[in-house]
DNA sequence: TCTTGACTTGGACTCTGTCCATCGTAGGAT
DNA sequence: ATCCTACGATGGACAGAGTCCAAGTCAAGA
């Protein structure tokens, strides 16, 4: 992620204190922060730094495909950044702490054309549901 | 899902009109509804019916495993009567229509138990995204 | 240094869903 | 058939997440 900003200003991003700001914040490889959250991370920075901007920044990073968004059921979504290796999540029921997982295989492979009905799919998104150690 | 009623009331269910009109509007096998949407569909039939009484018996039946929450990224909860086969959800970026779908494989068993962490796993949820016949 | 349009701000607003005190009624008891 | 009562329904207030917008600010090219 340390490069992430060469990226943005090659795709012609204006490089304001707000959106380095928030990409510190995001920066890491296990990072599933909330948007609330990435503001009172990106707050202690940059306390004036408003939710619409953090809401803004996370959205177009997320049409670059710089970063992923990981929707928990009800709560609120979260943010990855490790989006340059795919991978898939194993979501708390209890806590809603969200964890990294690799399954076998490409889950994209296993859905047979008949079963696309003339979608054009680009996309898969599994989400493994259960109780992590400390609430279970 | 005529069946549904009879199942409620084993289970020591009061049968009030509400509850009554609720499964009716659910009834069918590729009915994807919101919550609003099921609100909306039962005030035809019962004007007087509230949206507190339409959420509180959906959370019933998704608690008693006859309906299941479709989680729809960002937008609204969806909810699928067809509970008691199991299937997957294709849906579209463009209008949010969704699609029951069968992969091939159980999408449990390609996670390995070192990818877990511990967790107790119960649940996988796939959602293949892409863009529908009309959107494309 | 100047200019300008892209970016930020913050507060109002929308949408989805929950909570709660009060009222109504299904269905067992008589 | 009627009565009782606990379970369910009501609706309005509330809460959390996210969007919108008019006005102000500033990065970066000329």
């Amino acid at each position: 992620m340390s490069d992430l900003l060469e990226r943005l200003r090659g795709r012609g991003w204006r490089l304001t204190s707000q959106r380095r700001v928030v990409a510190q914040v995001l920066d890491g490889d296990h990072v599933h922060l909330t948007a609330d959250e990435v503001h009172a991370l990106a707050a202690r920075r940059l306390p004036e730094i408003s939710r619409a901007t953090v809401y803004n920044t996370l959205g177009e990073l997320v049409s670059l495909g710089e970063v992923i968004e990981v929707s928990t059921a009800g709560r609120a979504m979260r943010y990855d950044p490790n989006a340059r290796h795919p991978h898939q999540h194993l979501v708390c029921s209890g806590c809603g702490t969200v964890r990294d997982v690799h399954p076998n295989g490409d889950p994209l492979a296993v859905l047979p054309a008949a079963e696309r009905f003339g979608f054009t799919v680009s996309d898969v998104e599994v989400t493994y549901r259960g109780l992590c150690p400390s609430c279970g």
